[in-house]
DNA sequence: ATATCGATTATCT
DNA sequence: GATAATCGATATG
């Protein structure tokens, strides 16, 4: 059941971004990720990101140095880096530090608040009972799918700014537990505790995810 | 519940 | 020519 939208969504400014990539993911739990067009009005809570440490790190797409592809990884904070990935997928990040420092964090799962019957046709995906919620948006590829995130149409966009009808605010919610655990999905640099949770939250990411956070946390 | 595999293309070696 | 910051379907315990 997701949370009802609460107060007046105000973006985040650039200045929020111009820090390294842990800072921002660790901050980023619990703001929202809005999309508004004409047609489409939508807003999930971030729940699960994913930090990148730029030219340093070899599991980010940094580390090749600024190409066509990467170079908003390059460029100033707090735009879209969206890439194609497996042949199949979208992914959305945004960019850190400064110009010329790349850095970037990878949204990896949002929990719904507003438009779920379009996230859902966006999907592909009948609801029939809340076990379905999590196929919306947990996931890199789901919830650019969800979001309708292509390349062509989001990668460079301002992500501070409304008017370019991809953009990250905040509501006044405070991100209870985090937990941080190694990277998802990567085979360089497995190791870094750099991925950035909210603890017991349903939509985030992975199989086993709800029952492992049961039984990894019985005492309160 | 976990494991394996195919899809399908941009990018890099 | 191989691989990838993934997902969904299928197979098996």
């Amino acid at each position: 059941m997701p949370a009802p939208p609460s107060l007046p969504i105000r973006p985040l400014p650039r200045s929020f971004y111009a820090r390294s990539p842990r800072r921002v993911a660790r901050d980023l739990l619990g703001k929202i990720l809005v999309r508004n067009s004409e047609k489409l009005h939508l807003a999930a809570r971030i729940v699960e990101v994913e930090a990148y440490l730029g030219e340093n790190d070899p599991a980010a797409h940094a580390a090749a140095g600024s190409t066509a592809r990467t170079s908003v990884l390059f460029g100033p904070p707090g735009y879209a880096y969206v890439y194609f990935i497996y042949g199949n997928h979208y992914c959305l990040n945004v960019s850190c530090e400064r110009e010329g420092k790349a850095g970037s964090v990878l949204f990896r799962a949002l929990e719904p608040l507003e438009g779920i019957e379009e996230m859902a046709r966006a999907r592909g995906l009948m609801l029939r009972d809340s076990r379905d919620f999590p196929k919306l948006t947990a996931g890199p590829g789901r919830l650019s799918q969800a979001f309708s995130i292509t390349r062509s149409r989001d990668n460079g966009c301002d992500l501070t700014s409304p008017a370019s009808g991809l953009w990250i605010g905040e509501d006044g919610f405070r991100a209870q537990r985090i937990q941080i655990t190694p990277r998802i999905g990567i085979t360089k640099a497995t190791a870094r505790p750099l991925r950035y949770v909210l603890a017991q939250n349903p939509f985030v990411s992975g199989p086993t995810n709800s029952r492992r956070r049961l039984k990894a946390q019985p005492q309160a």
